[in-house]
RNA sequence: GGGCGCUUAGCUCAGUGGUAGAGCGCUGCUUUUACACAGCAGAGGCCCAAGGUCCGAUCCCUUGAGCGCCCACCA
């Protein structure tokens, strides 16, 4: 009687989780090497293995993160019950240009410097004292959640571990030919000073105006006047008949916007005859149609543009002018001449920015690093089911067979026609950057002469080079060159660990779907080439958590929600379940507060059940430790092993939406509502053998309960289970998070 | 221009080839000694539309409508 004393009506979380988070670290369970010596589990056991998404260390956590921890936990802690060696490894992602951008921007608004103010060094300092504190805050969010990670495996992808595991991977990929520098069409964003990847561009629509100018017999369009000075070539296709009498290489000479030039016609199938007039100039270095096509024929590139958006001496007068401005002049200058021949008012377009600062992106010919995903080479080493040791293949092969072969699993199914359909159509990654922040590209210059050409040595190595002279490349890499390292370099690669054999490939991984092209296709690319394996068996694809009324979160609507908060005011728990319950796989979730509620009532209502039983405990000292159940309660036992065996399923299956309902539905409609109420004339009855009975029974069903709920509500069950009698047939109590799962 | 997803109770969403489910909300009763963050009782649905397959479809197939997302170099 002594410990329902201490039990409140309502169930406080406040009390309970900080409390109970840090026994769990202090018992060392979410570490699997500390699970065996405490014979939680064996060496021979099974393994399941997780590496956590690495959040940006660009601010605070969302609720999409904490929807994304809950999923992740609730497969950890069911694993670890199951008595597998359950490793789920934590960190953070240094998040190149975000961080970056984002410190600028505070450095601008604060001080009014930029980073050249600063220095590089100086810079540098200043983004690692941000990302140290943001790396403490999103730890600080994740314990929160209750998430049981092996913190003492934390890693960060610009740790000097990982640090070497980037520096072999380029070295290596550079050495089979699979990296190079090479000049191609690359995304500019002339604000951050950067170039960016297709794959980090987002596209936004715009209303312009979309003009007709006077190219000497044709009209050409254009929404883009201020790019048309070097166009010296005019397109038409070959089997126009309106422009049958010119010939592919014919000279014309016409009145240009800042005087008369010579033009060569040239026929290409590219061109759309039934859009506009059917006829295009083109500005190779500032568009991709325009450059393939030059390529074809061979013809001049110039550019127009310079790296800050301002137009170059070709412009003539109109040199240095921000391409911004220019526009509008150049019209002007254009209608003057009698060149524009008339102006659509009403025309949308998509306009490329970087979705990681928000500058206009210019495409530009440059030079860049970048990873060759079609071209072929000899595998070097092969794990991997029908990829055999030395056979030609390309990176898209590998990443292409992997998934169709099934060796790994994308769900739900949907997301792998996703996949394939974007694979098939990858280009070459463009994998450098011109920023500071990030892992410094391993590749040293000796000797480059004033116009910065490199016309003297170059080494590409894991250390810099020995002797005078040499200088390392100013630039960094793509942050997702790193984290597509993830899954291997956090076990320890290029080092043949203890870890890294026992880990990999890890058992899933479980991103938001956003993050499929990005991320989780990079990984496969990466550890398919350098262990010539699979990175994970099996990918899980969450949705993307909107607000109440279907708006995505962000920080421009100003709707974004605080995990902390919500904790604060209703318990992790209850977020949890709010989090698990009723979504389906890969679906979008609409946050609603009123959800939550419900879930902290249940939480309440398990806690009260709890309370209830251990009112009576008194009663189950005198019993026997074996007892004899009634028909009716064998039933009731054996309908509770049904629901064990099907939760169980429904969490082998990765339906965890399922699990969590029928439990909820269980405790709160069958085990509270029906089996405690019929079993209280019994418990409250006048034969104390008869008592002892029932309270046996009722502890029988509710430890089970507390032990299949653990994954979904870690922190209620725990409290509760710390203070439950033995159960049952239970020998020896241990911590619920370490119990064995019901069988 | 391709591809994908969604359309089920007032709201948010699960779900199944055989008379429809949850949470919240709503109505009525109950301050019963675990819980009012509760209990009991209840109202509420041509499961987007039209065809087809089937003994039988909300679920499978076809077409269409509305909404949403992703991809794509239309100047």
């Amino acid at each position: 009687m002594t410990m329902s004393k201490k039990l409140s009506p309502q169930y406080n979380p406040k009390d309970v989780e900080d409390r109970i988070y840090r026994m769990w670290e202090q018992s060392g369970f979410f570490n699997p090497d500390v699970c065996v010596r405490k014979k939680a589990t064996t060496k021979n056991a099974g393994v399941f293995s997780m590496v956590l998404p690495p959040p940006n260390v660009t601010g605070t956590l969302h609720l999409g993160h904490a929807f994304e921890t809950t999923l992740q936990d609730i497969m950890v802690r069911f694993h670890r019950m199951r008595g597998e060696r359950t490793l789920w490894i934590p960190g953070t992602d240094h998040a190149a240009i975000a961080t970056q951008a984002k410190v600028e921007d505070m450095l601008y608004k604060k001080e009014g410097k930029t980073r050249h103010d600063l220095g590089r060094e100086e810079f540098l300092k200043r983004v690692e004292r941000f990302a140290q504190e943001s790396r403490d805050t999103i730890v600080h969010q994740i314990k929160k959640m209750g998430a049981s990670l092996d913190w003492s495996r934390e890693a960060y992808t610009l740790d000097e571990k990982l640090n070497l595991a980037v520096r072999t991977a380029f070295v290596r990929m550079y050495k089979a030919g699979l990296i190079y520098h090479g000049s191609r069409m690359i995304n500019w964003d002339p604000r951050l000073k950067t170039v960016i990847s297709d794959d980090e561009i987002e596209w936004k629509e715009e209303r312009t105006e979309f003009y007709y100018l006077q190219y000497g017999p044709f009209v050409i369009g254009t929404a883009r006047p201020e790019t048309k000075f070097g166009d010296k070539y005019v397109v038409m296709h070959p089997n126009d008949r309106r422009y049958a009498k010119y010939a592919h290489g014919q000279k014309i000479e016409l009145e240009w916007i800042n005087g008369p030039i010579t033009a060569t016609i040239i026929k290409d199938r590219a061109i759309d005859m039934a859009f506009g007039t059917g006829v295009m100039t083109i500005t190779p270095w500032h568009d991709t149609t325009d450059f393939d096509i030059a390529e074809r024929h061979h013809l001049d590139k110039e550019q127009v543009i310079d790296y800050d958006g301002k137009l170059l001496p070709i412009a003539g007068e109109f040199a240095g002018i921000h391409i911004k401005k220019a526009r509008t002049m150049i019209v002007e200058k254009l209608k003057m001449k009698g060149l524009l021949v008339r102006t659509d008012t009403d025309y949308t377009h998509r306009i490329a920015t970087n979705s990681r600062g928000g500058g206009v992106i210019e495409p530009q010919l440059k030079e860049q690093w970048f990873v060759a995903v079609n071209k072929e080479f000899r595998m070097p080493h092969s794990k991997i089911t029908s990829i055999k040791k030395g056979q030609h293949i390309t990176l898209k092969g590998i990443m292409l067979h992997v998934v169709k072969s099934k060796q790994v699993e994308i769900m739900p199914k949907r997301f792998e026609k996703t996949y394939v359909h974007w694979v098939n159509n990858l280009h070459d990654w463009c994998i450098s950057r011109q920023l500071w922040y990030g892992h410094r590209i391993p590749v040293w210059y000796r000797s480059t002469d004033t116009h910065g050409k490199r016309n003297g040595k170059t080494c590409v190595g894991i250390r810099p080079p020995q002797g005078k002279g040499w200088e390392q490349d100013p630039d960094t890499l793509d942050t997702w060159f790193s984290s597509g390292m993830w899954t291997f370099s956090t076990l320890g690669w290029p080092h043949a660990t203890p870890d890294l054999k026992n880990y990999h490939p890890t058992s899933v991984i479980a991103p938001g779907y956003e993050i499929l092209q990005l991320w989780v296709s990079r990984i496969i690319l990466m550890s398919g080439y350098l262990l010539g394996d699979i990175p994970f068996r099996r990918v899980y694809f969450h949705g993307i958590v909107r607000d109440k009324d279907g708006r995505k979160f962000s920080k421009s609507s100003g709707n974004g929600i605080d995990p902390l908060e919500v904790i604060a005011s209703c318990g992790t728990d209850a977020l949890r379940m709010s989090m698990t319950v009723g979504i389906g796989p890969g679906s979008d979730v609409r946050f609603d507060m009123d959800k939550v509620k419900a879930y902290r009532n249940f939480t309440n209502k398990l806690w009260n059940i709890g309370r209830f039983i251990l009112l009576h405990h008194v009663e189950r000292e005198k019993a026997a430790d074996k007892v004899n159940f009634s028909p009716k309660q064998k039933k009731d036992l054996r309908e509770l092993a049904t629901l064990v065996k099907k939760v169980t399923k429904h969490l082998d299956a990765f339906a965890f939406h399922h699990a969590a309902e029928l439990l909820y539905h269980y405790t709160w409609h069958t085990f509270a509502d029906k089996i405690i109420e019929e079993t209280k004339p019994q418990l409250t009855g006048g034969d104390p053998g008869k008592r002892a009975q029932a309270a046996v029974f009722l502890l029988e069903i509710y430890a089970t309960l507390l032990k299949l709920l653990h994954p979904f509500m870690p922190f209620v069950t725990e409290e509760i289970w710390s203070r439950l009698p033995g159960a049952g047939t239970r020998k020896k109590k241990n911590l619920l998070i370490v119990e064995q799962w019901p069988k």
